[in-house]
DNA sequence: CTGCGGTAGAGACAATATGCCGCAGCCCCT
DNA sequence: AGGGGCTGCGGCATATTGTCTCTACCGCAG
């Protein structure tokens, strides 16, 4: 039987090779592109079971295949892939119609996990573990606070900037760095 | 016309009487439940345009709320308010049908205006309103959560500190400062 | 009484972060 | 061509943190 197709979009050069190797591995089709035009000339020649999207491509963020690839096949699965991880881009990400949402750094297993879990995770697995959380550290709220605003900005360093009352060169050494761990 | 009518599920005392307080004055309907349970009952009962839950009610998650909402009113909109929040469940509470996911601290402002807009929304005529608000600065808010981590350990400085991961010196130096303005 | 472990306040110094300058490159619009 | 916005980035003075160290206070077990 034919294997399955997994679409790799993805700018980073080291990582992408590193994962098409895994992902070949473990027998996989990959097809990889670096950029969004590319991802888009791949997507209408080609039947997708999965995709796993860098979020930062460049300039444009990868959200925007999301509708081609569902377009091209509903049933496929789609995982966005982060260095820099917010809730705000989580949440636009699903609300997309992305079905998972990891962080950078993770391994080619975690990402397969997260690219093949069931769907139908009706609610009633992932609960017990809803009361031992930690308050968030302030750096990580502040991120946080940062992505969402920047997000209802699209993404106009200037204007979050004046928004957040910090000077724009702040903002932007900001955002240079990772985001904080929990 | 009649106002529209929003359902808080929220079991901090303080939190959800100043919020409803901030709701009635913003001049919506307001119907609190502190438990799933009270929850549950209200929703059987009425007609809500707007939810906003707050994801940790003691033991459960209010997660299994969405779907009863839904149910009685498809369009109505629900928002999942979260002091602990996380990537994975602002994905998960996405994924079951929860339209935004916010971590406190947040004001009313933010809370409503995470609420009722939809960026993703094709619809631009969505909103008559400007609901042009300001976000908090990042050091009103790095103050609010700080207040309210030092609350929950009873003004314990050396816990907050390391809960807030921290230095305590920094803690401590920061909350000799006064509260900043706005 | 004394020691142990926890917390608080504060000084000193180095490591970072931030505010503020300026500059160059891009776009978009007129 | 020019004006005005945004972005990325170097440099530098200043402000904020991280660390380490000391002193002191408190409650409690030994």
């Amino acid at each position: 039987m034919d294997k399955e197709h997994i679409l790799l979009v993805e700018d980073d050069e080291v990582f992408s090779r590193v994962m098409t190797r895994a992902l070949l591995h473990r027998d996989y089709e990959v097809s990889h592109a670096a950029n969004e035009d590319e991802a888009l000339l791949l997507i209408k020649s080609t039947l997708f079971n999965y995709a796993i999207l860098d979020l930062n491509l460049g300039g444009h963020t990868s959200l925007g295949l999301i509708a081609p690839l569902k377009q091209n096949n509903p049933s496929s699965r789609i995982l966005i892939l982060t260095g820099y991880a917010s809730i705000t881009t989580a949440v636009e990400a699903i609300k997309l119609g992305a079905d998972n949402y990891l962080a950078k750094p993770a391994d080619a297993d975690e990402i397969l996990g997260a690219l093949l879990l069931d769907k139908n995770q009706t609610n009633a697995a992932a609960h017990p573990e809803a009361t031992h959380h930690e308050p968030m550290s302030v750096r990580r709220l502040e991120w946080e606070h940062i992505q969402k605003v920047l997000n209802e900005h699209d993404g106009n360093i200037s204007e979050t900037a004046r928004q957040l009352k910090m000077h724009r060169r702040t903002l932007q050494r900001k955002l240079q760095k990772r985001p904080v761990a929990k």
